[in-house]
DNA sequence: CGTTATATTGATCATCTTCAATGAGTGTGG
DNA sequence: CCACACTCATTGAAGATGATCAATATAACG
């Protein structure tokens, strides 16, 4: 475990940025706030159900998933984070988890303590207000992920999260032309829609024959972006993100 | 619209307690804190997608559900709300709704400004905490639906719910005898489940010729509480309820 | 270059949907 | 107090989406 003082913080700045102006003082509470980095492979357990952590986590690089398990076994994955994001905030104010988090790529994660970040809040209204605000959107998320589940066929649901996983790499500057890496395996891609692996292939290949999607390894191409927003039933409105982040 | 100055406040003063003991300042400040309380009948509206409201509303009595709907015509229930909930807590930070939340019955409703909640959390910030963990426990209710919907055959989704509904409405005190009134139709059961109306009577009956449930009109009584969590997979972590709400 | 993970294909099966009709319960007004 | 209307619950039959099982092809990786 590396003590890394620039990069994860200069990303959590830059996260909040995108959410309220930050002063320079916040800012520079920010920059101070003491942030160790750390690298996990692929696959990976980071926290599970059960754990009661002492710090919460951010991802700076890679894919995180939070998922569960039924008795019978059977996953469901109910996010997927990316960077930027920070995927088990509310064991800031819940002590026990009720969930498992995953790495599903390698990824580079900062570790905050609890500790550093009641202070902050405490002493920064704003900031914790955004903090409050991130996992209300996260919530939102899950919101979206239950009508998704509950309601769609597979083809839409599948289209849906192509959708999703798109505007939110927008987001943090991960798109280009279209196109953008992800890295999730269709058992994956299944766990997360409630559908299986078998099913999930069909559907990508008739996603692909519909020319909603064109895949190259893990790399997505959308050539037509209103096509499969309206096969996936997308409105983004859910996502809460400024339009100034997508533009 | 009439103005109200006790039971919801007073409610609202027990809903905290339960998850923190509330200094005699905080209780005062709650004491005053403004409340409308409004009566509304069932299958109104309260608040739709788009929305930008400057309040927030509490459950004094009656059941509310949050919903979406998808292109289709399809809706999709997200959650319900019993007595102490505050079904939109999320618009504090949000600004523009995704949900649309209605009343699933008579309800007596308390509403409270936004500003004046921004002061609440200000002055007292265990309040603030406490209402932020309020949403991560809704969160985490979305959570656990998403397994459910997501993992689960249709019997054991059914169970769920009702194991989930009757765990909830013993920590308010709405549960005696292992009895108590679930006002929803099955119908409504369908939209939370992910399966139609059909279906669910079918699961219903199920249910009931098994001896997980016994049911006379809208009441249930639940003859062997292992053995419908079994059926349900229930586990009350995600609940997140203190063990003395529910001694 | 062998080994493992992931993707793909085919065939059969089952849960749940859909459609359509009937029955029961509740409330209202004449 | 009954008739009517309305909502909700129940039943039956047929159909379809997606599951399951099992095998093979392809890609990734040390």
């Amino acid at each position: 475990m590396i003590k890394a003082l620039h990069s994860a913080n200069d990303m959590m700045i830059r996260k909040l940025e995108s959410i309220f102006k930050l002063t320079s003082e916040e800012e520079q509470a920010l920059r101070d706030l003491p942030i160790q980095t750390k690298d996990i492979a692929t696959n990976q357990n980071i926290v599970k159900v059960g754990d009661q952590p002492g710090q919460c986590f951010f991802i700076s690089e890679g894919f995180t998933c939070v998922h569960k398990v039924s008795a019978e076994g059977k996953r469901q994955i109910i996010a997927i984070h990316v960077p930027g994001d920070i995927p088990d905030l509310q064991s800031l104010h819940l002590q026990v988890l009720d969930i498992n988090i995953s790495t599903i790529t390698p990824c580079k994660l900062g570790f905050i303590k609890h500790a550093d970040l009641y202070q902050l809040c405490d002493r920064y209204p704003r900031i914790g207000a955004a903090l409050w605000r991130e996992t209300l959107v996260h919530a939102s998320i899950f919101r979206e992920w239950l009508l998704n589940i509950g309601q769609r066929d597979a083809y839409s649901r599948v289209a849906h999260l192509i959708c999703e996983l798109m505007l939110r790499l927008k987001a943090v500057g991960l798109v280009e032309e279209q196109t953008f890496k992800m890295p999730i395996t269709q058992a994956e891609i299944a766990d997360a829609s409630g559908i299986t692996p078998v099913h999930v292939n069909r559907v990508l290949q008739a996603l692909r024959s519909d020319g909603l999607i064109s895949t190259h390894r893990q790399q997505i191409t959308i050539p037509d972006w209103e096509k499969i927003q309206q096969a996936g039933e997308f409105d983004p409105l859910y996502l809460h993100i400024k339009q100034e982040a997508l533009a």
